[in-house]
DNA sequence: TCCCATAGTTCCGAATTTCGGAACTATGGG
DNA sequence: CCCATAGTTCCGAAATTCGGAACTATGGGA
């Protein structure tokens, strides 16, 4: 297996982070790697609420984030550990991914789930 | 022809502002409408590069547009204005679309057009 | 009033993307 | 060498997007 090709950071662009962010458990597991430093990718399935999500789907989530840019992805042995990029990608667009972390955060904040 | 449905600022949500902006024609149209005020919806046509958007095409962008909250439209005569909501927005995820919007004008000073 | 031009919307089939189960592959440990 | 664990790939079904053609709404004449 060789490394996955990760973006340049001078390449990442606005529309796929844009894209990648715009669905809700993307967003949820790039907030979990970004807030833990580093997550590994089927531990995040237990995570995201009480919801399943099924091992192919969760797969493609991580490549959609990794090939925006927004996360590093590197194996070691049987696993994925998976870094955020915020600090590469802050460099390139100031003040992006924190502020669509805290519009997803301020939403949330909104509407408590459904009791 | 009853006025179009605007969601109220308070359901806005991110995940439809990102997916909305994700797309770089709506990007660019948003962006129009924003800078100049007030926008009508053809004109936007011969303004987005040299690309023909047929008009239906045009029709659902701003439809997405408005219903994530973006804009909000009403009809005057036979022609539909366009006005950005990006106050209304700017207070309920402050700091989110100027941040978009910085990312896209920064991408594409980096990459001019393949002249 | 009727007709026309302008501006948008709707309809609908084709192309693309997303979803997720099942089978497959990679890695490390007995 | 075999097995268990962790992810990826494959592929058909479902959902979205695209855009041309037909349709609707509005206002301005004649």
């Amino acid at each position: 297996m060789r490394p996955l090709f990760h973006p340049a950071v001078e390449d990442v662009q606005p529309a796929a982070i844009l894209h990648a962010l715009s669905d809700p458990t993307r967003a949820a597991i790039f907030a979990r790697i970004t807030r833990e430093g580093c997550v590994e990718a089927c531990s995040a399935v237990s995570a995201l609420g009480d919801r399943v999500i099924p091992k192919s789907s969760l797969s493609s989530h991580f490549k959609v984030l990794r090939e925006a840019g927004l996360i590093r992805c590197e194996r070691h042995g049987t696993e994925m550990r998976n870094h955020s990029r915020i600090l590469e990608v802050e460099a390139r667009f100031p003040g992006l991914l924190p502020a669509i972390m805290n519009a997803y955060a301020r939403s949330l904040n909104d509407e408590p789930p459904p009791s």
